[in-house]
DNA sequence: CAGAATGCTGTAAACGATTACAGAAGTGCA
DNA sequence: TGCACTTCTGTAATCGTTTACAGCATTCTG
């Protein structure tokens, strides 16, 4: 069907080996020979069978990225971060995402041996999939969310510290009741989130209470849906931390509708630091997460950990988050913000690439 | 380095024919032996090499999926409708996401070649990468958001008839001053809907005038950025249409610090209806779009082009967009929008199994 | 009991590339 | 001319699988 090397070398009247040599630049290959190889190769419209070379190179030169079953922005953003990284380093970048359960995540670590030389993988909820067995011994992996392990590279999130941080802001600005609206039980950037407000509201000596804590699930409409619990909280909140920016959203929205003020009311603090936190009624204050960062730093280790062979040692690393403060919170330092059209994200390494090529399509 | 097949077979004392059979099920093996060589295979955490295997079997079971370096809810959106799409009939997705030139492009279909049975390719901008050359003849690809080509499956999404749709009927509420927010000049999508925006002021006879159209780029601050200039047209519009709803919002929020107030001094629509349209201030009337359909028919197109092999026949599609009324346009058909927490997307295949697994992580 | 059918297993040839090795032809030098 | 060296090219092994074919026992059938 698909032409090989060998029908490009019958056409050239030269050798396989000889086509190889001019199609991978290395050996000497008389000027004339080439020419007529490349014609013929372009002729035929011979592409190489990546899977045939890879099996003798040993070298894919891709790296495989594994995701959960998510949505939202968090999405192409830690994939944007990791493919720019890995380009630079000639490296290509496979993703394959929406893996709700174990056996399907674990069928794709098989479906990625001899496709990829080192992977990537975002953990999907608290119960890891099981990496060994299902993938060659000392393959580079770097796991992303994971709990600590002694045998992998892994990368987090300091999810816990921006959410502490963020219960000490609204703590300073005089709430002593300070509402939580929770993330899925499963998921770990909530439990940690959650954890960090519990801690701080403890070492803050603000009001603790499980009547304080109203369950979400990181949506829209989880926040609208909120607004009636939280209405009926005795006594009276304060302030609300939605455990991320759409969950906050949906809970504005719902004040809105009933008439109830933000910040004069209540104050609210969101999540993430999505991008149009700044563009609601009333901007919102949020914690900011190197999303595109995490890719990056992700993707530097897993090529060190390529590189290294067996030699590798794991790691583990935390990614510092840092507090946004907007009009939600009656902090009202708009001012802070960096003007419209400035930068508005975290310094990365590709902070001067973002936003030169990329498009917005559909949304 | 990794275990192979031959390791596998000479610690279980049999041939590698008959661990092949073991692993794959076909052909009779005595349940004793079967029996051995599945301990050995797990002890050694033997995972079969999927480049050599698809060598062979010339079949790779994966499809890929090529993105031009595009951001926010779409990438997730339409992977997600490949994704559950695909895997219904047993294939992987690997994506490659981030292409800004031609050259990057090209390079990538050339390492996808051995590795997919066919490829989804979304088409970066006007210029369109040259695909004969880097990929075999009757490569199975479906091209999305393409000009029409009559030697590929190409699926487009109707930006034109959705813009068309949205002017008539702010025409309808008595406004005949419409200004348009654009998208960024290369862009497609931005560029249909642009042309929709002006056959419908032209076919309703509202006032056509090249002062109506404002420059955009699909972000946010781009809309906020555009109120300056709306303001200072004259005669005065009396409803903007932004090409999309990151701009809408940024075009409120201008608004809102302005203190002019939407929709009574201006009526505002966006396109897309991203999940946030409707929880924010004024809820924005938009145009809803089928983005995990269109995965999921482009999908279904390259798997049908794959099975059909040599004889496939190339098709065009369009899939429809929709209104979707809220109050940011005057309109106030809050009513009409589904309640919270319920369906909020169009139909679609996957409709059912929207939000019974996938999770919001970090955003 | 002969011959066929069945059940299990091994041998070896693919798949499409890369590359070590060797050979052929040409050049330079003594 | 003979030898070494360079330049170019071809042969064949190799990567890790699958699978057609063959071979050997064993069981069935008439």
């Amino acid at each position: 069907m698909s032409v090989t090397i060998r029908e490009v070398a019958r056409a050239a009247l030269v050798s396989v080996a000889t086509v190889s040599r001019v199609l991978n630049g290395k050996g000497p290959v008389h000027a004339e020979t080439e020419r007529r190889i490349r014609k013929v190769a372009k002729r035929l419209h011979y592409v190489p069978h990546g899977g045939a070379r890879s099996l003798i190179t040993r070298k894919t030169h891709t790296i495989g990225v594994l995701l959960p079953d998510l949505y939202g922005e968090f999405f192409s953003e830690v994939i944007r971060g990791i493919d720019l990284c890995a380009r630079r380093s000639g490296y290509h970048v496979v993703v394959s995402s929406s893996h709700s359960d174990r056996t399907e995540t674990e069928s794709m670590f098989r479906a990625m041996r001899g496709r990829v030389d080192g992977l990537i993988v975002l953990y999907p909820g608290t119960r890891p999939p099981v990496l060994k067995g299902n993938l060659p011994d000392g393959f580079p992996v770097v796991l992303l969310n994971a709990p600590r392990s002694r045998s992998f590279d892994s990368l987090n999130i300091d999810n816990f510290g921006g959410a502490f941080a963020m219960v000490r802001h609204l703590v300073s600005l005089g709430h002593k009741k300070i509402a939580f609206v929770t993330g899925p039980a499963e998921n770990r950037d909530a439990s940690e989130r959650l954890r960090g407000y519990r801690d701080a509201v403890r070492a803050c000596s603000a009001d603790e209470s499980k009547a304080l804590e109203v369950p979400g699930d990181f949506r829209e409409w989880a926040g609208y849906d909120a607004c009636r619990a939280i209405r009926n909280i005795r006594p009276r909140p304060s302030a609300i931390f939605a455990a991320n920016d759409a969950m906050a959203i949906g809970l504005l929205c719902a004040f809105r509708e009933k008439g109830i003020r933000v910040p004069e009311q209540y104050a609210i603090a969101g999540f993430d630091d999505i991008p149009i936190a700044r563009y609601i009624t009333p901007p919102l204050t949020s914690v900011r997460v190197p999303i595109s960062a995490l890719g990056e730093r992700a993707t530097l280790r897993v090529l060190k950990a390529i590189e290294d062979g067996p030699r590798h040692e794991w790691r583990e690393e935390t990614l510092p988050t840092a507090l946004v403060i907007r009009e939600s919170c009656g902090a009202g330092a708009r001012a802070e913000d960096p003007p419209a059209g400035g930068v508005r994200r975290v310094p990365s390494v590709s902070e001067s690439h973002i936003g030169k090529n990329r498009q917005r399509l559909s949304g």
